[in-house]
DNA sequence: TGATTACTTAACCAACTAATTGAATAATTA
DNA sequence: TAATTATTCAATTAGTTGGTTAAGTAATCA
């Protein structure tokens, strides 16, 4: 039995639309962001995303289903990750397209940053090359485990909560750049702002690891301590 | 009032969904996919995408809302076009990751093309460096406001409907590469066919304009025929 | 002016979805 | 072996969606 035209239309654009239904939910693009910094448990992500377990379980069900992430049985926990590097290129389109597309986000952030009197006109091109150049000190305010996932080569890992303790490990003269998972992201508006109380030159990098791979950069995994 | 952490990233991933939302339904990608070939009726997007004329506005409403089309009366009609180019960089995105994480979209190709015994391999990259060195006769099959509204320069235009009767318009020595809509528009799979059947040498190239212009090279509008 | 054409809207229904609650399963530890 | 922990599953509910039919609007034409 071979398809008609119209048959054979309809089920490709039925397969196409099973991304878009996964892309469809808030919580599951939410699930996917956190998924994209690195691998996670369902109750750390349950807990990341303000879910509940089981609520989350099922979202992440959805997720397999449509493929774009996987998950593994590690002895009690089972570890979600991205599909693979194709799902954080998609995830980062679907941002761009919202940012071109939507100015309610715009607006949001715009309000955001403004309220914590963040604005600031940043380069962001300009910003990335002294990264890249080590001219700055790259600080990452995220979760340890997403720092070991895959950084920014050359960045310390010093996650947002806490910072207030550890202050003192980061030079005062030279200038910070801090960033944590991507542009909505706003660990790292924290940061920058308790840096700059403190006396520190610090600006904030809304571009994270996701951005920095698409570019083809290089990421450095590990926690830089030696393990085992 | 300003936002805590949680109603920002609520907000922000509301919006992101919009764009997840309005790519949820299989008949808007198709209608989405239309428009990437240019501007169109709701009555012909209504009849392209088999849709009763009310439930296409509803659909095309629905894009409307979420920003990804625009529409524009004129006069009697009203005329629908994807609101910008990002529109169409993100459906390719999308397909391209159906393509790599849903072995359902790559089954679903190879059946439909073994059942025309149209399977064979063909290499890309090499054949669309031939189609731009105007190594072969280029050949559009899409409607011809289609082919009016962008196509690949040199590229003749004769629609698959009217290729049967414009056989003999063809040189029957050089090799011809027929093009449509995209990987799964059938259109050119059809016209391919054709031609072989009556002693062509015909390959089909799997992109359409959308590609084209996605890697930067130049799109030609008009119909060729000097106007007015 | 009234008829025609192209499109939108309203009302409706069946099907589906997200989130909650509580029970079930499966691996590990005591 | 029993208890604990991490996750999934099943059942329920409120809310949403896609599609149909029929009525409404707006521009054009006779």
């Amino acid at each position: 039995m071979s398809l008609s035209h119209r048959q054979y239309k309809d089920a490709i654009y039925e397969q196409l639309a099973r991304i878009g239904k996964a892309v469809s939910a808030p919580k599951r693009i939410e699930l996917l962001e956190i998924l994209s910094q690195g691998p996670r448990t369902v109750e750390a992500l349950a807990k990341l995303a303000d879910l509940s377990v089981a609520n989350a379980s099922q979202h992440l069900k959805a997720l397999r289903t449509s493929r774009l992430v996987d998950a593994e049985k590690k002895g009690l926990f089972v570890e979600y990750r991205l599909a693979d590097d194709s799902v954080g290129r998609y995830l980062l389109s679907t941002q761009t397209l919202a940012d071109s597309r939507l100015a309610e986000i715009r607006q949001l952030t715009r309000d955001f940053l403004e309220a914590r009197g963040a604005l600031e006109p940043v380069n962001r091109d300009e910003l990335m090359r002294r990264v890249r150049e080590g001219e700055v000190i790259v600080l990452d305010v995220r979760p340890s485990e997403e720092y070991a996932a895959g950084h920014i080569p050359g960045a310390v890992s010093v996650p947002i909560s806490e910072l207030k303790a550890r202050l003192k490990e980061l030079p005062k003269g030279k200038e910070i750049v801090a960033y944590c998972r991507g542009p909505y992201c706003v660990m790292s508006i924290d940061a920058v702002e308790l840096l700059r109380k403190r006396g520190y030159r610090a600006v904030r990098m809304e571009q994270g690891v996701l951005d920095w791979r698409a570019r083809g950069w290089r990421i450095e995994a590990g926690t830089g301590k030696t393990k085992r």
